[in-house]
DNA sequence: CTGAAAAAGAAAATTATTTTCTTTTAAGGC
DNA sequence: GCCTTAAAAGAAAATAATTTTCTTTTTCAG
């Protein structure tokens, strides 16, 4: 079975073949918005409706498989769970690429400045990527 | 005349009531949806549009007077533009709230491991704010 | 105070997302 | 492997969000 499958499973989620495709482009592309997910399915499942992409994307987001990245100026996009990471988004390409370094110190002086007990943050970085310069 | 209104001059939008009533809003809430504004600006204004406040929202976007925020799982809010700072939200009464601290550090890390030139960097962190806890 | 350009408001159009309903399918038990 | 059944897919309609179009009103420079 393919580990994708076991994935889903995993998630309390059926394999059907087209939550086994959005699965599997979520792995090769790494962040995907709901316009490029239809049009990619479409060429696998021709008659793939947006609204089982939809559904499909509400119900991996419920079961903790994906989230939703909001990017400034961008449509949404969406990507599998893993361990905490930023999101560097390419301003002349539009590449989004993660990276895992320390947030620490600022998560540290922002607490001490608000008061505020912080369980999570978001930070995406908007520049230009090495292939542009 | 309202420095309201100047403000708007600034950015070469005219003044007009609801112009002023938006970014006085802005003023005074600091960031707010487009639900919220339009449900405010009609206790003032009872014919005005909907399509009035997203025609003025994206001319002050345009004109760079306000920009709009996407805070994870929320609906986005507008804000006044200033200097760079970064967003807290308190997972329990909604609020959210600016704090302005150094993120060299951060920025640094993530240029030397992406090889990016960054431009911009959003930062939310979300938590518990000390009224909550 | 007046005219031109722009903005407001109303309504329609477009786009995005969700819901409903019927048919099809995945997968556990035999 | 074959049933059964709950869940998913697909189609279409419904709802929500945003934008456009068009006419009337208003701002503001001269």
């Amino acid at each position: 079975m393919h580990e994708t499958a076991e994935l889903l499973k995993e998630h309390h989620l059926k394999a059907t073949p087209q939550r086994i495709k959005i699965v599997s482009m979520l792995e090769e592309y790494g962040h995907i918005n709901i316009e490029d997910l239809y049009s990619h399915m479409l060429e696998e499942f021709p008659s793939v409706s947006l609204a089982t992409i939809y559904k499909n994307i509400n119900q991996m987001i419920e079961s903790g498989l994906i989230q939703e990245v909001k990017i400034p100026k961008t449509k949404s996009v969406f990507e599998l769970i893993k361990e905490p990471h930023l999101h560097m988004v390419c301003e002349k390409c539009g590449k989004i690429e993660d990276i895992c370094i320390g947030t620490e110190k600022v998560i540290e002086e922002a607490k001490k400045l608000s008061g505020y007990d912080i369980k999570e943050s978001f930070i995406t970085l908007r520049g230009v990527c090495p292939e542009c310069q």
